[in-house]
DNA sequence: GGTACTCCTTGATCTATGTCATATCGACAG
DNA sequence: CTGTCGATATGACATAGATCAAGGAGTACC
């Protein structure tokens, strides 16, 4: 099974002798949910191309408290950032699903940086754009409450997963548990709970374990944009 | 008067003609407390070079709720973003107090670009450090509550603008009104107001208009290490 | 010297979210 | 079939921070 992503994101800038040898040095890896590929103050190893599963990247002060900061689904890359500059992770990397990874090695990664100023420009173009959501990320965490932000990843998980069934209402089937939805959130998992129920209670959409439904997008992107 | 970034920050990577030819293009402009560089929407129409004073990054949404997202002082750069994509700019800059500033009208910065190679390597570069900064500040915004993000901003104040009297005691000009510093904390300015009270009895530190006195650093760090 | 700003403070009250303890439910092991 | 475990839910209560309304205090302007 090829890579989903090699042909597409940062790795189009290789060209087809330069692809021969990444498949040459990879290690295809699958993780079960909980496993973690590195952790925050390691040193970046290698690089991790992601073919199915979800990864979330996660960061855990020193008083114990962790935050989801970021998902990536299966087609993107984890752990390219300490290939920019050589600092070491600041975030760790988690399967929240189970995963099948390529692995690239550092030593090969690094030869392929060396030999394509291109590549690179494409990693700090990823980079870029990942920011920018952070960015977006940081705003509503100052400026919305709880019930926008999750309306917010809610809508943002059926932009990805999400589809309509045969009567026009919109399906998600969540794809994380919901205590890391209420890491994403930056809440506690009780509070993402009394939500969920007032949510069915006003009738912006129902809930059935993992799977979400509602009938109207427009209500639910009406909600998300309301501060409180 | 020269720019204090020309020397140093990105734009070290041009040559002795690149500089002149900077120099040529410059105008200098001086703005008061509140004056708008840009507005978010708008297209980037150049680079701003602080020489003095202080911008700010602001965020409004289309509920009115504003912002203050990153504090950019003298010898750095505002506006570089859009160079490094042809997108608007995300984010309104606004003078937080007098300034003296150095602008770049886009064409010209263009062509250097076009020419040098590394001078959109250092824009990157910058970037990313931003970015990193800004991903820390949204950790703590899910993480910590309003007096620990408060006292993290006052030892960042500490470090670039703050001295040592001759009693050892740190000693820090705050360099923007209170109800900015309520923005960057993400917070009602009713309730620094009554943060500002609370550390007081606590004894943590003093505060007199914008001065603000501690004498045991480590207190603060530690206080700013605790979740609430 | 009055008036009108803007910035900040204060008090009373409200609400969102956290905390803690307990209960449920399903998966899975023995 | 029973016991255990992880995930989620629920209830009672505590607290952080928002909201609203009012009052200073400094400064600028006429």
């Amino acid at each position: 099974m090829e890579c989903p992503g090699l042909k597409t994101t940062e790795w189009q800038a290789l060209a087809e002798f330069e692809l021969i040898s990444m498949d040459n040095c990879k290690q295809v890896i699958t993780c079960e949910p909980g496993e973690i590929l590195f952790s925050q103050g390691e040193q970046g190893k290698g690089i991790y191309c992601i073919k199915s599963g979800l990864i979330g990247l996660r960061r855990i002060d020193i008083n114990g408290n962790s935050a989801l900061i970021r998902l990536i689904n299966a087609g993107s890359t984890v752990g390219y950032r300490t290939f920019l500059t050589r600092k070491a992770h600041i975030n760790s990397a988690e399967a929240l699903t189970s995963c099948a990874l390529c692995y690239f090695p550092r030593p090969n990664v690094e030869k392929l940086l060396a030999a394509n100023p291109l590549l690179r420009e494409r990693f700090l173009q990823h980079f870029y754009d990942d920011a920018i959501d952070t960015e977006n990320d940081y705003v509503r965490s100052l400026t919305m409450g709880m019930k926008s932000r999750f309306l917010h990843l809610i809508l943002m998980f059926y932009e990805r997963f999400g589809y309509q069934d045969e009567n026009g209402n919109a399906i998600v089937q969540l794809p994380v548990k919901k205590g890391d939805i209420a890491e994403l959130v930056g809440v506690r998992p009780e509070s993402i709970s009394r939500l969920i129920d007032q949510l069915q209670t006003d009738e912006v959409m129902r809930f059935k374990d993992r799977r979400v439904e509602f009938s109207h997008v427009d209500r639910v992107v009406q909600q998300a944009r309301a501060t409180v």
